[in-house]
DNA sequence: CTGAAAGCGCTTACAG
DNA sequence: CTGAAAGCGCTTACAG
């Protein structure tokens, strides 16, 4: 690729040295207002671009953040990346994704890929089936300033974004429950992520305080592959220990329950009620019949990660990321998949 | 961010010069290869990891490919970029992913930024809103490596990769025909677009082989936002000349017409029937009653957008990208949207 | 087979 | 207010 003019190029144009001329582009105080508009015009003129490359050689900076997700086909995940760009981009910054695919191997390549600078910092979801996380403690103890957001890794001391994910497991089944549930199954991607954690725990505790028993049967982890998820709701929905309300605190989940549904006799919500995690909100109001959302404020938390990093990264003698946890609420919307009319 | 060791510190440690080390880890055959296994050995034990900076000055080249989608809560898009990190991935390569949100102004201010070298190379689908080209012209004229897939800019001499959409649109209209409907709207995003106007030629034509007049008012151009979409679509649903078949354009105007739908007394399909260039089959099959779909086959699409370029960036000498249109056929499922029982 | 030197295109401490 | 020089960390033509 042939980039245009260079500075020196441009220098020679304006019988200036190379110095003056990065000095006036970068506004420095230490040049004349004249010489800066001869250089600006001149370099507007011969439609000038510095090298990237050689400025962050030079400033060991890349002014590139880089996004690391467990996948794109999520609307959750797409509004948050877009909440990133928001931001990052007024700042003159550019964004690197990476999609890990829920698998622990290529979160552990792309993250060492990473160790090299080429991002500035990263701001990532981990994959649910991340249980060693040697590769994300080394990034940190590096001092590479690092923000997680959703599935956080709590063990590594830096700030996580995360939303009231023990309310709304609470919140969530103490709804199913004014409804009539008795029998709710928790449907989750990993035990190890802590986000389900939260939920689940915001789960056991709204039973207990309704005095119902918790049943580890109507606890179900998924996989990645959709079709073996509908079969393995299918089965649930159709065996003995039958669940009567359904917390799903994965979206494609939700979409799996709809499709075991099918396969049953089952009605939703006369059977069955169903309440799940869902950002896709123009889809939940179509479905049949229209399921009832827990919704994490995805573009906010796009947007918080990056103000973080942005302050971190463009103000001199930042301090390190703070070691908390950021907690943005997300909304319940009540909608037929729980209601009995 | 500190970075580890560099090159001139592992030759350091090795009593070798910089030049042989950087050889050995080229894998260079000037090297022996007892030197070689000395040298990636204590990379690996120093965990050297090469300025990626340094190398893409020196070699002018950035290792990276730029893509640039109208939108990130897209099926379609997502997939795409799933398929193009698929072979990227692979060589090493690494993405910039920018969203322009259909807007033509961040779109010429994202593609005039990747001017300055940043990415060896762009795959893009432009914004429908994008009519002046000149900033892909130029981009292209200086020989900067480009690729479009789906919304692509024919004016531009460079490879274009789309599906079927002329027979798309002549099929779909042709099987909504079938099912006998007779006014059939075609809803779109822009007329701008070459695709739409594909998609819309063989609409044209298909409404012709049957003896049917097109009829411009039922020619709906939709915009950015839902709450007006689904508005426009229910006022042609309720109005004089009211269509019994609707074939969508693009996936978001299909959920947007299942939610006029409901505003409305009509019943999909006895009323109203409808076929959508739709990706996400999951949530078609979904939704009631479950819609007769155009699939695109988004991540082979993005797999052969990336296997070009990287043929294009890692063999030398490679002529320019030939200016040709790729076509990779859609298929269509028929569901009950457009299957009276 | 190995090394010394030049240079990619910037920025900035130093000098004037 | 402006310029000459050094250096960021690599790679590679040149020399031996």
């Amino acid at each position: 690729m042939s980039t245009g003019v260079n500075l020196k190029e441009l220098a020679a144009e304006l019988k200036l040295s190379p110095s003056t001329v990065s000095r006036a582009l970068n506004d420095s105080y230490e040049i004349s207002e004249a010489t800066k508009k001869k250089v600006i015009s001149m370099a507007e003129k011969l439609n000038y671009q510095p090298n990237p490359f050689a400025r962050s050689l030079r400033e060991n900076k890349s002014k590139t953040i880089a996004v690391v997700i467990p996948e794109r086909m999520s609307n959750f995940f797409s509004k948050v990346v877009d909440g990133i760009e928001e931001v990052t981009q007024e700042h003159g910054y550019h964004l690197l994704v990476y999609c890990t695919h829920e698998d622990v191997d290529r979160e552990k390549k792309i993250v060492n890929l990473l160790m090299n600078g080429r991002a500035d910092a990263i701001v990532m979801s981990v994959s649910s089936q991340t249980s060693d996380i040697s590769h994300l403690t080394r990034l940190h103890e590096r001092g590479f300033p690092l923000v997680f957001f959703d599935r956080i890794c709590p063990a590594i001391p830096t700030t996580k974004f995360i939303t009231n994910d023990y309310e709304s497991g609470f919140e969530g089944t103490k709804h199913l429950i004014q409804q009539g549930c008795r029998k709710i199954a928790f449907l989750m991607l990993s035990k190890e992520l802590s986000i389900t954690k939260e939920r689940h725990r915001g789960y056991l505790d709204a039973l207990r305080q309704a005095g119902l028993s918790p049943e580890p049967q109507l606890n179900i982890t998924c996989c990645q592959e959709e079709e073996e998820n509908i079969e393995s709701i299918r089965k649930l929905l159709t065996g003995p220990n039958r669940p009567d309300g359904i917390l799903s605190s994965v979206e494609k989940l939700a979409l799996a329950t709809y499709h075991a549904v099918k396969r049953t006799d089952l009605k939703i919500p006369n059977d069955l009620k169903i309440i799940s995690f869902f950002s896709n909100l123009s889809i939940a109001s179509l479905l049949n019949p229209s399921l009832t959302t827990i919704t994490q404020p995805a573009f906010s938390i796009g947007e918080e990660c990056a103000k973080l990093l942005i302050k971190k990264l463009t103000k001199p003698r930042q301090p390190d990321l703070p070691n908390q946890v950021i907690t943005i609420p997300s909304h319940i919307t009540i909608r037929s998949s729980t209601i009995v009319l």
